[in-house]
RNA sequence: GUUCCAGUAGCUCAGUUGGAUAGAGCAGCAGCCUUCUAAGCUGUCGGUCGGGGGUUCGAAUCCCUCCUGGAACGCCA
């Protein structure tokens, strides 16, 4: 709002541009100590043939010092100085309509269908899965934020050659196996083991192909154990999703679009679009530039691209999506743009809105994880390691707590959620469980620990101070003397002053990229001023021309920090 | 081999329509708790922005090339 406050002052000074190209251009400098914006001149020069310095000084003079601006030609830079007390007025006044949703609801009510999650049954959820479900959970509040209708789909891994396996080795070393109580790592137990004896067997692999059959042909035993590993294992994930916060709109496992893929098939038959090759039944995609993308595989079955096209488009037409997005790993990008070349073959401009949301590979001591080796982390036991660890923290820091255990959870899992969503989504991630248990520096514990120090502060205001706050505000914006405005434009509050107005860009460019850690960036900035301006300014003085403002302050500096946790889905005890 | 992603301080990373002296955190070192939570604050140390060319008044950012790591590249998802 300041840069708009900025812009428009400026307008009538640049013929060559709108209050909206400066808008554009204004940036905030390296050093607070050049200004509170600045305007650089070099493209402005260049319109004008001259020199961006001689620019830069011409321009400032125009502009001239007014009561509620000033201007300083440096080099090639107009910087811009702002009047304290009368920017405050004017962020106030905004402040007030935005501080009920700090988000522009640029939505008008489309629909979003976020694929996200998507663990496999019979196998644990790893940290790996937390990337999928953490990201896609921040990027739905994001679009719900800005005025969307979002919904989050689960798209269950429960189908294909993997569960004729599973029931194999089930069949073969699993007999005494208690299925009401089996739990995902027996199921990996047996997994892992098929893998290891199927080396030296080769008749394991044509049992785990028969039992697959027998599965899709309906057979009774498969069946019942199929179900049986669906139920367990979806248990334990809901118990994931429960500590995580997460839920979701609609949980449809891959086994749902079985009987949805006929008709796919026939679409593309009918449309010309499927070519026998290699003995499999493929749509050309050369004049894309992508390979061909298989539909049936040379045993005349289908293949996740025949369920994805299925599900696409179950999506669009049953579910209502005008936007579908799939946060899925980077390495199904090829994947996915082949899905949406074939949609687009077929006619379906829609598949246009169709958007993968990629991101980084997660390693452990420079590994790849691999299942089926067994070589896997429990999410769960990141999950208690981190808990624990808060738990002592709270233990050695603040032994009166109440609700230790409530808040220890907390921020163990608000470390944990923090810390993968906190870099930019495309980086691979080295999982290292130290960095994930530190709680100091960037991390959710630190904003955490902040939200909580505000709160317990704000806690301590009197009644009358609450109702004074209901008001004061309001009075120090019609009053050009206020002494309230006074005690917001000190160096410390006027810098969380402007942290704060920057917050609505802020959730604008993450849903945009699709970032959430923009968000998790912004916050951390947020926080370390606020720990700043708490360790400057003392906040719970006598003087209430004093104490109003920066308890006015604090109350929307936590209002902030809360509304960012809840976007990245991390939560803010009150006291930790 | 082809395509895509990445390479910035010892480590993990910001820096996205090209702009001021390249910024944080961790680790290290030195300070700050009889004052609202020290999970904090302050200071300090630390850089050939992978290498080399080019475009530009100006490049971590754009183009070319090479090096390194990773991923994908037809019957797994």
């Amino acid at each position: 709002m300041l840069k708009q406050y900025v812009a428009e002052h400026f307008e009538p000074y640049i013929p060559e541009w709108h209050a909206a190209d400066i808008l554009n251009v204004l940036e905030i400098p390296p050093d607070t100590q050049l200004g509170d914006f600045a305007l650089p001149v070099f493209t402005l020069a260049k319109l004008r043939r001259k020199a961006p310095p001689l620019i830069a000084r011409e321009l400032a003079e125009a502009i001239g010092d007014h009561s509620h601006i000033k201007v300083q030609a440096v080099g090639g830079y107009v910087n811009v100085f702002l009047n304290r007390k009368e920017a405050l007025r004017a962020f106030l006044e905004h402040w007030q309509t935005v501080r009920a949703r700090y988000a522009e609801p640029t939505g008008k009510g489309e629909r979003v269908i976020i694929d996200m999650s998507s663990p496999n049954i019979a196998k644990p959820f790893g940290v790996g899965h937390l990337r999928s479900t953490v990201i896609g959970q921040a990027i739905y509040n994001l679009y719900v934020k800005h005025g969307y209708e979002a919904l989050r789909v689960n798209h269950i891994g429960d189908w294909g050659t993997q569960f004729g396996k599973q029931i194999a080795a089930y069949k073969r070393w699993g007999q005494d196996l208690d299925l009401d109580r089996a739990t995902v790592k027996d199921f990996l137990d047996l997994y892992v083991r098929f893998h290891e004896e199927a080396e030296h067997d080769p008749a394991l692999e044509h049992e785990g192909r028969a039992w697959f059959q027998k599965l899709e042909s309906g057979d009774l035993e498969a069946t019942r154990l199929w179900k049986i590993f669906v139920e367990r294992s979806l248990k334990e994930f809901d118990r994931m999703y429960a500590r995580l916060g997460v839920s979701f709109d609609a949980v449809l496992g891959e086994s749902f679009y079985n009987d949805k893929m006929d008709a796919v098939i026939a679409q593309l038959k009918e449309k010309g679009l499927l070519e026998e090759s290699e003995g499999a039944h493929v749509v050309r995609l050369d004049d894309e530039g992508l390979p061909p993308c298989i539909i049936l595989k040379s045993d005349g079955t289908t293949i996740y691209a025949t369920r994805d096209l299925a599900t696409a488009m179950y999506r669009h037409d049953v579910m209502g999506g005008d936007w579908l997005i799939y946060v899925v790993g980077q390495e199904q990008t090829l994947h996915f743009r082949q899905i949406i070349a074939v949609l687009k073959k077929m006619g379906y401009d829609w598949a246009d809105r169709m958007v993968h949301t990629p991101f980084g590979l997660l390693r452990f001591a420079g590994k790849k994880l691999s299942t089926r080796r067994g070589h896997v982390i429990f999410l769960e036991d990141v999950l208690d390691e981190a808990v624990a660890r808060a738990r002592a923290i709270i233990e050695e820091k603040n032994p009166a707590l109440e609700d230790k255990e409530a808040v220890a959870e907390a921020v163990g899992i608000g470390a944990i959620i923090f810390n993968d969503l906190k870099n930019s989504r495309l980086h691979d991630v080295n999982f290292s469980l130290e960095e994930a248990l530190n709680f100091d520096g960037e991390t959710g514990p630190y904003v955490q620990y902040t939200h909580a120090r505000v709160r317990t502060v704000l806690a301590r205001m009197t009644d009358e101070d609450r109702n004074v706050l209901e008001e004061a505000l309001p009075r120090a914006r019609s009053d050009q003397d206020s002494p309230y405005l006074y005690t917001l434009s000190t160096d410390p509050a006027w810098a969380l002053i402007k942290s704060l107005d920057r917050y609505p860009e802020v959730l604008q460019e993450a849903l945009i990229r699709h970032e959430p850690s923009v968000v998790a960036r912004y916050v951390l900035d947020l926080a370390k001023e606020a720990n700043r301006f708490y360790h400057q300014e003392r906040i719970l003085v006598q003087d209430a021309a004093l104490r109003l403002p920066r308890l006015y302050l604090m109350q929307e500096v936590a209002k902030v920090l809360a509304d960012g946790l809840d976007l990245l889905g991390i939560p803010h005890p009150e006291q930790i």
